[in-house]
DNA sequence: CTTAGGCATGGAACCGTTTCCACATTTCGG
DNA sequence: CCGAAATGTGGAAACGGTTCCATGCCTAAG
C-alpha cells in the first residue's frame, strides 16, 4: 500500500507538503499541488483513516444506536441517516442494542466507549438505568431521532398532537364510538406508544367523549394489530365506529381483522393509523403521515452543525404530520350500529 | 482522557508492560498485571482505537455492504451479523449501496478504498460493472450472503432447490394449474429470483406440466403479490389452484387478492411463500423457512475463519429451507374449478 | 557448576498521518 | 526602497498505542 511518504517522494516534495497538498490546509503552489495529485492518483493512494484519525482526533465516523434495526420505521431513518451521511463523506457504525439484552449491555459499556465516532444518533433509545449517563460520558456531541425527550436535541413528530389529529379526524367524520388500538399495557411500553395513546384520550374528552374512550393494548406490529382487533370487534355489542392505531401496522392488522370479521371498512367501520407505512396504499389507509428518512436526515444535519460549532443549547425539532385521507375512514353510518353480520371468526381465508 | 502512558505512570511500570498486561502478548508477572489493571479500571482507561488499528494493522471492524437495510431478509441479516460481531467485540460499519444511485459509486470508489474493516460481507449484492474488480481490490476477506456466486466464499439457501420443493409441494397435494408470482419480468432482476423461477420451471417440467406453467411478474413485496394476483386470479378461466410466489409477503399479497375476490384459501386456492417471514404465521402460509439471522450469523464465522488462518478456498453453504406447512395450501378440490364466484373486483374493504 | 532457555521488564522504533515551527522567498503598502 | 505580511516549503514532533530487541534474573538440564 502506497503512503503519503511514496506519493511525497514521487512528486518530489516532503512528506509536509504532499499532506498539505492533499488535505487543502496551508499554502501550496497551485503547481506543487497538482504534481502530489498527480502524483497520488498514479500510485492509488488513499489516506489511512487511522493514522489521519490520530493525528486529526477526527474519526470521519458517526455512531448510530437503535433498539432495532429490522423495524419499519427504524429501517428508514437508518436509510435516511446514511443517505445524508454518504452525502458528507462520512462513514455510519451500526450499533444495534435491543433492549433487555446482555449485548446491549456490553454496547453501553464497551463499544461506545471506544468512541470509534465523531457524533452519536440515537434512534428511538429508551435509556435503562445508567444509561444515559454512559451516553453523556462518552463526550460526543449526541442527537436523537425520537426519545431521549430534554437531554439531548431531538426530531421526531409531536406523538402526543399527532395521535390528537387522527382521532378528530374520526370525531369530525361523526364518530363517537372510537377505540385506540394498539401500544402499552399500564405503564409499559415505549414512549412514543404512551404519547399517542395520550394524545387520543385528550381529543376523546377535549370532544366530552372520556367515557367511551377505550384502549385495547396489543403488540406493535400487523399480527397485534389483527388479534386486538379481533379481540374488539369480536363483540357486537362493544363495537367501535371507529378506530385510532398506534400505527399503521396495527391499522392494517385491524382492517384486515374486520375484513375477516365480515366488517365493512369504512362504511361498518372506520380506521386511522400513524406513519404512511409503505404498506398503506394498498390498504388504502387514512393515515398521519410522517417521513423517517427526512428525520434521520435531519438529524444528521443537527449532528453536523454540532460537530462545526459550539454546542448549541438542546434543540427540540418537531415536525408535523400531514394527514393523508384514503378510504379506510368516511362519516359514521346512521345504519351501521345495526349490523351484526359476521361475528364469528370465519376458518380460513 | 487517559493514555496508557497515564495507566503505565500509575502501575509504575512501563508503556511496554502496561500493554503486554492489558492486550495479553507477551510474558506479564502476575502480580504486575493485577497492578496494571486497577491502574486502567481506576483511570477509566480505554484504549484508542485509531492508536492500535495503526500499530497492529487490525481494525477491529467489519464492513457490511448491501443494497437496502429496509427489507425484511436484509434487515434481519442484518441483525444477525450484528448479533454475531457484538459477541466478537467486533463493530460494524453498514454501506447501504442502492442500485444505480450516485451514493453507490461514491461508496465502490471512496468509501471502500479506506479500508476501515478487517473484512467484508456482501448481502445480496449483485455487482455492476466493475464493482466486483473494486471489491477485490480492497483486499480484505470477502464472504457474501446471497449473491456473487463463485466469485467468494457464500452462505444462502438453495434457491432453485427450494422453489423446487415448494412446487413439488403443491404437485404432490394434486394440483396442476399452478402459477409462479412475483419477481422478474425478462432478463432483469435479482439474481435470488430468477433462480428460483427457474426451479418452479424445473419442477413443472419434470413433472410434465411444463404446458401449464405460468409466471405472473411483479414487484418483490406485498403490494406487488397483490396486483399481481387480482390479475391472475380475475380471470376464472385462466385461474390456478396453486400459486408459488417468490417470497413470503408476495404470497401474503396473492392471499390478500384472493380473499378479495372471494376465493377461498386453500380450498379454491393454495399459496406456498418462501421465507417464513413474520407475518407468515398471521396468514397461516405455508412456506420454506429460511432464517437470514442464521445466514448473516453464519457468514460472520466464516469471515472470522479466514481472518484467523490463511484464505481458504471459496467455500459454498448452501442451508436446507424446511417445509412448514400450514393451511394455506391443501389438496386439490375437484369442485372448485366450477367456482366462478367473486371474479369482480369488490370496491372497499 | 556451567549454561541454555524461560520469564519479566524497559527502551526505543514504528504504524501513517497532520501540524507546529523555522526559514526562505515573494509581494506589497507606505 | 524597506519592512511587514503573505506565501511556500521542509524538518521534526506529535497522536497513542504495539512490538522488536536488549538486558537481567531464575530455573533446570547436562
Amino acid at each position: 500500500m502506497a503512503g503519503i511518504t511514496d506519493v511525497a517522494r514521487l512528486a518530489a516534495v516532503s512528506k509536509a507538503t504532499a499532506s498539505r497538498a492533499l488535505t487543502g490546509n496551508g499554502y501550496v503552489a497551485p503547481d506543487t499541488r497538482a504534481r502530489v495529485r498527480a502524483a497520488a492518483d498514479e500510485l492509488g493512494y488513499t489516506a489511512s483513516t487511522n493514522a489521519v484519525s490520530l493525528a486529526t482526533g477526527r474519526t470521519s465516523n458517526i455512531g448510530v444506536i437503535m433498539p432495532y434495526a429490522n423495524r419499519w420505521f427504524f429501517a428508514e431513518v437508518l436509510e435516511g441517516i446514511q443517505g445524508a451521511l454518504l452525502e458528507h463523506g462520512l462513514d455510519l457504525t451500526l450499533y444495534d442494542a435491543k433492549p433487555g439484552t446482555p449485548g446491549r449491555a456490553r454496547i453501553f459499556g464497551d463499544f461506545l466507549a471506544r468512541k470509534r465516532f465523531d457524533g452519536l444518533i440515537a434512534v428511538g433509545l429508551e435509556p435503562e438505568d445508567g444509561e444515559l449517563e454512559m451516553l453523556r460520558r462518552v463526550g460526543r456531541p449526541l442527537v436523537s431521532v425520537v426519545g431521549l425527550p430534554g437531554a439531548t436535541s431531538v426530531v421526531a413528530i409531536d406523538d402526543d398532537h399527532t395521535a390528537r389529529r387522527a382521532t378528530e379526524h374520526l370525531i369530525t367524520l361523526g364518530h363517537r364510538r372510537i377505540a385506540f388500538v394498539g401500544g402499552p399495557a399500564g405503564e409499559h411500553g415505549a414512549n412514543v406508544d404512551r404519547q399517542r395513546l395520550r394524545g387520543y384520550r385528550a381529543s376523546m374528552a377535549d370532544a366530552g367523549l372520556d367515557e367511551l374512550a377505550v384502549h385495547v393494548p396489543s403488540a406493535v406490529n400487523l399480527p397485534g394489530g389483527y388479534e386486538a382487533a379481533v379481540d374488539l370487534l369480536g363483540d357486537a355489542r362493544r363495537r367501535p365506529t371507529g378506530i385510532v392505531a398506534v400505527c399503521d401496522e396495527v391499522a392494517i392488522g385491524a382492517i384486515i381483522a374486520a375484513r375477516r370479521l365480515g366488517i365493512q371498512v369504512p362504511s361498518d367501520l372506520s380506521v386511522v393509523g400513524i406513519d404512511d407505512h409503505e404498506y398503506a396504499e394498498m390498504f388504502s389507509l387514512t393515515t398521519l403521515r410522517q417521513v423517517p428518512r427526512e428525520q434521520g436526515a435531519a438529524a444528521v444535519d443537527m449532528l453536523l452543525a454540532q460537530l462545526g460549532g459550539s454546542p448549541p443549547p438542546p434543540v427540540e425539532v418537531l415536525l408535523t404530520a400531514r394527514l393523508i385521507v384514503r378510504s379506510s375512514t368516511g362519516p359514521v353510518d346512521p345504519q351501521s350500529s345495526a349490523v351484526t353480520a359476521g361475528t364469528r371468526l370465519r376458518t380460513g381465508w
